[in-house]
DNA sequence: GTCTATAGCCAGATAGAC
DNA sequence: GTCTATCTGGCTATAGAC
């Protein structure tokens, strides 16, 4: 029924063309861009150079689309937390590097919004709440968690969410003012902030 | 040609029925709730309980009445901050009643969001970029600003960014993840903020 | 000033030829 | 699998009676 290697590697059956994720790549894009709810499937097709029919070959429905792009924002964070893991043992240089990697998106950010924020404000306003959109805080809170634990702390929670909460409000204003360089002095500060709770030993 | 009294009170001319600031109100709250573009003319009329093809009369546009809704808030927030300069001489206490009165909202953030962050956040991904509602987030920006230069801090406008920040992405958490306790944790944790920063003399 | 009816447009979604 | 043509519905905005 299924090509095994093709499940195995996530693929759907077909994916000779690569439509599919040309299409999830461009409603990335231009949803982070423009917002979920101005952004049509027209828009998309032509972000993607598929033509408008052919979408629904690939997803049922608009919403469909949707959650294929919050799972591919998923897998990637999943992905560079992983890597991020690999490449470093201490916890507060593992912290450091994500919150530095973010703030170095200062002119993506100023431009339009972070794109995890800004999916979740959005949805947020749904009847039905966010569904998964939620996880894109969740899966970053929860690792930011582990590592404060992982440095002793008890209040461990608590600081992931006011190192999150501090991200999200950062990227607020940077976009609303256009000024990437609230990110970058935030950056230092977090970096000085969990240096304040992690000295080297 | 104008009202002279009306004008003096802010009023349009006509303005015995109050339709007028009844589809502003009700716009406010569909607009926090469902957000700027998933809100109808007809969404806004039934709450307000105005036959829709009315809405033009007293609005050319939705955008028109868009503007109105910003420049409500806007309002709003001066009256506030005006109400807070009043009754507080202590820059310290005045930003910590300012943010005391925002984490007392807990509730209505774990709903939908703040009101002035979300509407940010949305026009900002408009082609014309996010105009008068910049300043929802600039007006309190620069008040916190005055009250951390009225306390000596030279780094007052990066201690307000901060501030704003820590409000904004803990309402953006509270929302996402419908919890109000973040919203009343992180009071209490910029209260004491503000007392390590201005210590009682 | 108020309200009904509706024009005009554009979005999501489908049909069906290739 | 691909793509054109089109249906259907809902939204902004207007016309025009009262």
């Amino acid at each position: 029924m299924t090509d095994p290697v093709a499940t195995l590697t996530g693929e759907r059956r077909p994916a000779r063309s690569g439509k599919r994720e040309r299409l999830i790549a461009a409603a990335c894009e231009t949803i982070h861009a423009q917002g979920v709810e101005k952004t049509t499937l027209a828009d998309i097709a032509a972000a993607a150079g598929v033509p408008l029919g052919n979408v629904y070959y690939y997803f049922k429905t608009k919403d469909a689309l949707l959650q294929a792009v919050i799972e591919t924002h998923l897998a990637g964070q999943r992905s560079t937390l992983a890597a991020i893991d690999d490449a470093h043992d201490e916890p507060g240089d593992r912290l450091k590097t994500l919150f530095g990697a973010l703030a170095a998106q200062g002119e993506l950010i100023a431009r339009h919004g972070c794109p995890h924020g800004s999916l979740c404000m959005e949805l947020d306003k749904r009847a039905e709440g966010p569904g998964l959109a939620a996880e894109l805080v969740r899966v970053p809170l929860d690792w930011t968690e582990r590592q404060f634990r992982a440095l002793g702390r008890q209040d461990a929670r608590d600081l992931a969410v006011q190192l999150i909460a501090r991200y999200q409000g950062t990227a607020l204003l940077t976009s609303t003012l256009r000024d990437p360089d609230l990110m970058v002095a935030e950056g230092r500060r977090v970096a000085q902030w969990i240096d304040d709770l992690a000295p080297v030993t």
